[in-house]
Parts: C-alpha cells; structure tokens; sequence
DNA sequence: AGGTTACTACGAATGTATTCGTATATCAAG
DNA sequence: CTTGATATACGAATACATTCGTAGTAACCT
C-alpha cells in the first residue's frame, strides 16, 4: 500500500484531483496564490510523489505533465480509516460527531448524510 | 491553538484519555505490548509532550505522573475538522463515506450515526 | 554501607518532510 | 549565434519526529 500522503503532498493531489492534469508551472501558480512558495519547492515534491507513485508524469514535452496516480476516493477512503482507527477507535460515530463539532454542516449536507447512509445500509442488506 | 499531535503522541494521548492519570511504566508497558519499545522512548516522548502542553505532570513522587492536558473530544474536533479541510473539501457527507467505506460499519454504529444526526439538527433548528 | 533496581534527564543518531539555491539544458527571439 | 526566459535535476539546509544509549540520582534490600 502506499505511504500516507503528508500535508504538502495531499495539497498537489487535490489540485491534480480537481483538474486532471497539471504542469509544474499550473500547479505552482495555484499553491503561490495561497501562501509564498518557489517553484522549485513544488518541483522537488512532485518529484519526490514521482518516486513514491503518489503521481505519474509524461516527460514528452519539455514541461512535464503530472497526474494523480491514485483516485481521490482511495485516498479519502486510506485518510478516514487511518484517522478512524487511531483517534477514533473504529467508531465512525465518533468521526462523525467529531468533523460536526468542527465545521457546522448545512441541512443539505446533512440530508446527504442521510442519503448516503441509506444507500449504505440498502447494500449490504 | 496546540498543534496537531503526531502519531506516537496521539497513542499516547488515546492511552491517558481512556486510563486517566498514568506513569511512564504503565503507559510503556501497554505500548510494548504491542509493539517492542524502549522504556526512554515513552519517556522521551512524554517530556516532549509536556513541554508542548499535550499532558500535564505532577513530579510530586518519584515516579512522575501524567495526564492528558486537553480533553479527547476537542483532540477529536482538531483532528477530524483539519481532515475534513485537507482531504474532503469540508464536506461531512464525503467523509463519512470515506470511513464507511474504509471500515464496515455495524447496524448499531449506523444507528447511532442517526441518533447524532437526529440531535444535532434538533439543537439547530 | 554496598549493591541492585527503578527513576529522570539529556544528547545524539536516524529518518523523513519541506524548502530553496544553484547548475544545467532547452527553446525562442533578435 | 548570443541572450533571456523557462525547464528540470539535484544537493543541501532546516525542521521535526522518533528512537535509543548513557549518565546521574533516588530508593530499596540485605
């Protein structure tokens, strides 16, 4: 299984994840917006998630083009259950309670959390 | 605001919550029982805990004895609100489906998921 | 008292994440 | 062909987490 991707790592895979994919130059343009940050800072940590797997990237062009290597749903799916089993003891109860606690949810993500355990529920009946 | 605990500091952290107070003997018995560690690296790690604020101790005795300086359920609130952040766009809803999908749930967790939600749309409306 | 055990303190090694500067290559324009 | 802009590669500094060994000290036992 791959590493958990650290906090710098999860930043470049959500921008890969929302618009595919991204030259170096796009990616920094987004981050640098943000917060001050070389370019070669977001070069080295493509890099680095090159070698892990974490992203694939075509070098044909001279300005390589980076992709998420994994979809975005493994990695929520690898980040709550890790999250899950060690601050939480299994309980996605307590997850839940928790993430409420932190951000006030709106009655349509409420409802959807409704949906979604429903949908749940009615698979694995 | 006290930064994020790490790792060996959350397993220490889920330790105390659970015990209440606890010297450095007990908490490395329980951690090397599961995994082999040394009694200095416990011991390490908690000075470096107190001196973030993440415990408090009382070296009244010999044997010092530690706590948990903050309460599990604002650990949980940090953790779980930074995910949501970080990984799920802010969305409740995706994270629990990010657990759910990491870890089956029972019919009684699901249940409770719904007792939560039941409450916490009560408060707010 | 002397020896063994049980503490804490602390330096240091290791590993990894993060950041950035410099070197080097490629391309395009004049 | 030279210059300037734009790439990548890579070493290195910094920071932090984690681990452990060693030293010193207090308590206990015979």
């Amino acid at each position: 299984m791959l590493p958990r991707p650290t906090d710098a790592e999860l930043e470049l895979l959500t921008i890969l994840w929302s618009r595919g994919e991204a030259t170096v130059r796009d990616l920094h343009e987004i981050v640098a917006a943000r917060k001050p940050t070389q370019y070669t800072t977001i070069l080295k940590t493509l890099q680095i998630m090159a070698e892990k797997g974490l992203v694939v990237r075509n070098q044909e062009q001279r300005a390589h083009i980076y992709e998420a290597a994994i979809p975005r749903e493994s990695t929520q799916q690898q980040l709550a259950g890790d999250l899950l089993e060690r601050a939480f003891q299994g309980s996605a109860a307590l997850l839940m309670q928790g993430a409420l606690s932190a951000r006030r949810a709106s009655e349509a993500d409420l409802a959807e959390i409704r949906r979604m355990l429903d949908s749940y529920e009615g698979q694995n009946k």
